[in-house]
DNA sequence: GTGAAAGCGCTAACAG
DNA sequence: CTGTTAGCGCTTTCAC
């Protein structure tokens, strides 16, 4: 409080300043170093973690830092040390359609939850279209508004992490790409679907549809082969599949599908929740019951799924965790730091009410209640 | 291509550019201004949409842009026009709720779509209390990361409007507070919960409950007043309210409540289609048949809600064109232009099956199946 | 019309 | 260990 020193202010205040009523003006780092009665270079050694200031000096400067309420200025900052300290998330998505996606959010919130710890800015862009997304690649990294990206959505043959490549954008997958050497990270999607069959085929059902996502992004992919891999190698025929879309609607279609077959699946594994969910309501509608005369799992483990009837039986991932795991990841990258070794949760599946033991062969036709 | 200048390029160079080998160097609009034979200033003014330079020159200058794959380097710009040409959107919220919420992704979407097309970026915070969030606008405003914020889940007697005109933050309210001068957009919720009573009543209902969010928001507020009075204005008794928080849980337990009460209402109004959907599968667990025993509404039109069984009879907001109308507004706003008069889509209310005539009061007694 | 020059607020060499 | 100095890349007066 008492203890400032106002000749170093004076010295410190810009000519400019002088002239003008100086009372509105931002107070940058000059006048937190004045106030300390220290250089700028100081002020700047302490507020970026450097050694090289005596712990006397430091003190004052953090007071005065405080009692001016000063803060470092990002822009400054991103100018001088040629680094935006931000990371961008551009998702592709019809924006009519975002709304569907559980993921996104809780992508947001986990990547974000790590970034404000170390000062870093999370800048969003929604695209919706191929070109579009191209262009707000071009744009982030041409404006240099962030200093490496999420590369979300991964598709099956991607030529975006060369694309970013090319354009010296830092990124991570989410998800991963063997063709690609980007570093990917994802989480074990395949091994829900497994314990999704077993925990079928442990209920008695042989007959075990998929209702899989569009087969061109990776993790649609893994699902539905994990789906055909585990159904191999209990030594069962090779079930029904239909591609979808993960939305109600063609969830909804692709049971409607499914149930018409002559011999129709007494369980269906659905690649997320929101068709499993839609597939329900789709059985519901033909007075095909579920658990009785259908077995129903999702993925995801929505906020929704233990409040839908019957509660839906799903696979949960920690995506939160996984994003965190994804910032903590791309941070070192764009700091030039060793890549912490990531460790994620594994997914757990969800036993709930939509699940149950299969009907006897013989009379599992639908349709046909008590 | 072929045309290039390197006369022009060498002069550009920096004089310690030229001790290294210069390969890699970032192209600055000096560079640009080499190339097209004009001075830095003629650069920019052209990429800032200002008068004073030859058409001739232009042209020159947009090419030699173009060859060079040159824009303008965000962090620069923002430093010299002391404007970051960001928006920052902070989300206070439980992380692990997040992915509830259908209308945080819709937002930004909307807000994203505008913002895109005028350059500026989105920066986005997710924080879990009240003194995260007010440490994330002061950071946002001291650190000058965004130029303005949009405020979401208004309250009642909210503070934050005051705090961050403190903060010297430019702001549009998402909603409207009458105590508070700073500039709210907001849908018109009532309407269609007004709407919604009416069907209801139209159907032969009397006993019609609402289950609503926190009373302490604004948006919870205002529809459970819109049902009080929308009740009154048609005569009927004061339903049966019972407030909730806006997820699948308290959905379930507040429809469980009613449902025990000796005089179950025949219809319910939820404030949002998760405790809506909750609620249908709350009645379903005790025989309660919807929409024969119960007919239930609820409100935002999740993509889901075509999609449960019953499909959900629901208030459809247009989020999209709102977060538009925000982004716009708030653009207006930290460039000192004159806002623009918003009109917003009205609400639409959707009628689906889950919603029924009401039965007979002398056997509306729920739990009794044919 | 055009170009030179002075910042924007901070960081980081480099002397002292 | 401290202070001085020169940028970071762009915008914007202000002379020419």
């Amino acid at each position: 409080m008492e203890p400032t020193h106002p000749i170093a202010q004076d010295d410190a205040l810009p000519p400019a300043a002088t002239s003008g009523h100086a009372s509105e003006r931002k107070v940058t780092i000059g006048d937190v170093a004045a106030r300390a009665g220290v250089s700028k270079s100081a002020v700047s050694f302490v507020f970026n973690g450097r050694s090289g200031v005596g712990s006397d000096a430091r003190e004052r400067i953090l007071k005065a830092a405080h009692e001016l309420d000063w803060r470092p200025d990002a822009r400054a900052r991103a100018l001088s040390r040629s680094r935006a300290q931000a990371l961008g998330l551009v998702i592709r998505r019809d924006p009519t359609l975002i709304g569907t996606d559980p993921f996104f959010p809780q992508f947001v919130a986990g990547v974000e939850s790590y970034m404000s710890t170390v000062g870093y800015a999370l800048v969003l862009q929604v695209v919706d279209g191929e070109a579009a997304e191209q262009e707000a690649y071009a744009r982030l990294a041409g404006e240099a508004r962030v200093d490496g990206v999420f590369l979300t959505d991964l598709r099956v043959d991607d030529d975006r992490p060369s694309q970013l490549g090319a354009l010296g954008l830092p990124h991570v997958l989410l998800g991963t790409d063997r063709r690609s050497d980007s570093p990917g990270i994802g989480l074990d999607d395949a091994a829900g679907i497994r314990r999704a069959v077993r925990h079928l085929h442990a209920l008695g059902h042989q007959r075990i549809a998929h209702v899989s996502g569009a087969d061109r992004y990776v993790h649609s992919r893994i699902r539905r082969e994990a789906w055909e891999g585990e159904m191999a190698a209990l030594g069962l025929d090779p079930g029904a599949l239909v591609e979808a879309d993960f939305t109600g609607r063609a969830g909804a279609r692709a049971t409607h599908e499914l149930l018409d077959h002559p011999e129709p699946p007494t369980a269906i594994i659905f690649s997320n929740d929101i068709m499993a969910i839609a597939g329900m309501s789709a059985a519901a509608d033909r007075g095909v019951r579920v658990p009785q005369d259908l077995s129903v799992v999702g993925f995801d483990d929505i906020p929704l799924a233990p409040y839908v009837f019957p509660a839906l039986t799903t696979v949960r991932q920690d995506v939160f965790a996984w994003a965190t795991a994804c910032a903590r990841s791309l941070v070192a990258i764009v700091e030039g730091n060793e890549p912490v070794p990531v460790t994620l949760p594994s997914v757990e599946f969800i036993v709930r009410a939509s699940t149950g033991p299969a009907r006897p062969l013989s009379d599992a036709r639908q349709g046909a209640p008590e």
